[in-house]
DNA sequence: TCTCCGCCTGTTGTATACAACACATGATCT
DNA sequence: AGATCATGTGTTGTATACAACAGGCGGAGA
């Protein structure tokens, strides 16, 4: 009998890790739209061979966050407006659906991961940072679609997501929208959705959310327009 | 100058087509759940070796229909039934979605694509058949996503279909429902939709869409019960 | 000076050999 | 007889060498 006090780590492990990483340096900019990855160098990076990173590869290419062209190489997908406004609409809709579907009954230890970012938003609006706005904002989404109990839904809105979260992040650097208001903005969101969670009005919640998602859509549209 | 008159088949080409044969395999029931497949019977089959294959098989694996397991074999995935309950009650909200967002103006060559399968429909009548049944299925759903121009929304669809069609028909086999109810039901919904599209009412052939995928789903639920 | 052709370089795609792993089978020991 | 362990077999995972391809560069020719 052997109970290893830790797991080693697995082909899977290995997957996770990889793929975690790289989806999070395209959505937070580090790779921005238009840039070519090399295999070899990730592949080395990683401490592998080409084979187990071409997996990962294949998979956030059917996520839509990469583009392998034969010769020439891994290119970090861009999103065209006209597809980046049907995806919105979709995420405003599906955001009421997370409400509606299978609402989770309020727990405690979402409300209070959820009150914790809220300190770190507050806290970072003290000196505005556009990736560690893009963290906390996917780690919040993350949190949030806890509401729902629907599985499939909710990987749906967090692959959605995670498409127009460069965008986002990338109108916000491009357009010099103001980090700042952009980071009030989203915390009194937070703030909002925790006094429906609070009561136990899930619906609220979502329906919250969905304006939220609606309205930072209309100030990217319009801060685009001036520039 | 070279214009060759059909293009030769490019990497892209192998892998569509690879991964559309094993994905119809899978959800018309050629693979029933649980069957396991061999990497390199398959990669011998389609003329190749395991690597594009193995892409393929990652594919469809995020896809949710296979799961490969190291030193045991790559598994057509089953759908526990509470998950299912989940994904079809997405889908009946979905299916209202489509006659919300972005409502293709009606396209008659959709319009007489939709009335060919009514008509192939009907003649099914007359000798059921699973497999044809779940093949016009298919058809019928790929083309009725087609009243949306919001491609993610469309391809959302599609998705969810897929991992729940072959659950569907696999019902239908075990439950012992009568096909050839099935199969006028079906005709009857495709000259709904086609009544509705007649007249440019994008919402209700959605709204009429919605109504079917629910009740199919009772029915399947009511049939199991019965078994 | 401009154009076009061939080569060179770097990239992804493919094939193949081998490692890691799970499971069944049968021998062996108790 | 039963349990246990070694071993064989088949599978997916990994590494690596090579093929196919795209694009840039440079030189030759008009």
């Amino acid at each position: 009998m052997n109970f290893p006090a830790e797991a080693l780590p697995t082909a899977r492990d290995r997957f996770d890790r990889m793929h975690t990483v790289l989806r999070n340096r395209i959505c937070l900019l580090d790779y921005p739209p238009g840039t070519r990855l090399s295999e070899a160098d990730l592949a080395s990076e990683f401490g592998t061979s080409r084979t187990p990173l071409r997996r990962v590869l294949v998979r956030l290419e059917s996520e839509g966050l990469l583009q392998s062209v034969h010769g020439v190489g891994t290119i970090v997908t861009d999103v065209e407006i006209g597809e980046l406004e049907q995806t919105y609409q979709l995420r405003t809709e599906l955001a009421e659906l997370l409400g509606v579907l299978g609402p989770n009954p309020p727990d405690p230890a979402l409300w209070d991961r959820l009150q914790l970012l809220s300190a770190e938003v507050r806290a970072l609006a003290e000196k505005p940072d556009a990736r560690r706005f893009g963290e906390l904002n996917m780690e919040f989404f993350h949190e949030f679609h806890g509401i729902t109990s629907n599985l499939p839904l909710r990987e749906i809105c967090e692959r959605l997501f995670l498409q127009t979260a460069r965008i986002w992040l990338k109108s916000m650097a491009a357009a010099q929208i103001d980090v700042a208001a952009e980071v009030r903005i989203f915390a009194d969101e937070i703030d909002e959705v925790l006094r429906a969670l609070a009561i136990g009005d899930v619906r609220s919640a979502a329906l919250i959310h969905r304006t939220h998602i609606s309205m930072s859509y209309t100030r990217m549209r319009i801060a685009s327009r001036h520039s």
